[in-house]
DNA sequence: GTCTATATTTTGATAGAC
DNA sequence: GTCTATCAAAATATAGAC
């Protein structure tokens, strides 16, 4: 999606137009504004990413597994991720500093993954620290993200995959 | 600054003059266009920062002590960075959105940070994996910063820097 | 439903008075 | 050096023909 790439604000109508092959005024026929269109954009992207959520739930009944499948969205997304960055990290600080009222859908997007995972680490026996375990996953995987960004670097990312692997591995032989 | 606290394509430069309190027009006598203020911003960034890490250096010779300042800022810029983010990381994302001629600067400004990590971990007894333990650390900060800005929790700022202190006495501990 | 034409505002940038 | 006035382009949004 073109906000993904290049951020929502920088987004104008003739390029969604261009993209969509419709006309500018055509546009309003379907939306009242363009903040109406981000609004549908991001609702769209919770529903997609509960349903992804849901794919993983339904792999398997270990919980680890499902963990792991998180924290392999890098290597599976990498190109686009060295391309644009975090399609939920990006797009919740570019709406805090618009100061955007939609700043909330953005968060609500990281609170799936976070309830989610928070989820998994109870089941993996981890009840008391779940939501510190799944917020720091979450922290690692923003932060491997913008640095992927920046830097362009497939090896940095894989290895540092690997490294959130083997930190799942001693917090779950922990419990 | 309010590159900073907006990001730079949506900063205009009447938002700038009623900043500096000089007239739209009269801009244009300082600088020949917008992009040569992001450039002269970032410059400034650039030299501010070398002066960072040079005060850092002249603290003390622990370079475990030194890495430990890096990590410390995320506590004491807690404030603007829930409220915009980190600054290197927001703008180095930005520019890679708009695929600005100016990213290779933001990307100079992280390189600041890595390259002066890596030589702390070298002296502290790990060279062969310093660049390896700077990008970690580099990438922690990252996803520190971007969830605080997400979620302005507070708490979760200062128990992420206390976990990041532990794995940093452990690595040193591995030399 | 989709289009063209247009209104309105704002943007980055220029010209010229003082 | 700083200002006002203004330009041209691009933005969001509207009106109305088909």
């Amino acid at each position: 999606m073109l906000f993904y790439r290049q951020g929502f604000e920088t987004t104008s109508f003739a390029d969604i137009a261009a993209e969509v092959k419709i006309s500018r005024g055509n546009f309003y026929y379907h939306f009242r504004s363009k903040d109406e269109i981000l609004d549908a954009v991001v609702a769209r992207r919770l529903d997609d990413t509960r349903a992804m959520l849901r794919a993983w739930e339904a792999q398997g009944a270990d919980p680890v597994a499902r963990i792991r499948c998180f924290i392999e969205i890098l290597l599976r997304n990498r190109e686009p991720i060295m391309a644009f960055g975090c399609p939920v990290g990006t797009l919740a600080t570019e709406l805090a500093k618009l100061g955007h009222p939609a700043r909330g859908e953005a968060v609500a997007l990281f609170d799936l993954f976070r309830t989610w995972l928070r989820r998994q680490f109870e089941r993996a026996g981890r009840p008391a620290d779940a939501d510190r375990l799944a917020m720091h996953l979450l922290a690692r995987s923003q932060g491997v993200a913008s640095l992927a960004n920046a830097y362009q670097d497939e090896a940095f990312v894989a290895r540092e995959v690997a490294e959130m692997g083997d930190w799942l591995e001693t917090q779950i032989a922990a419990a």
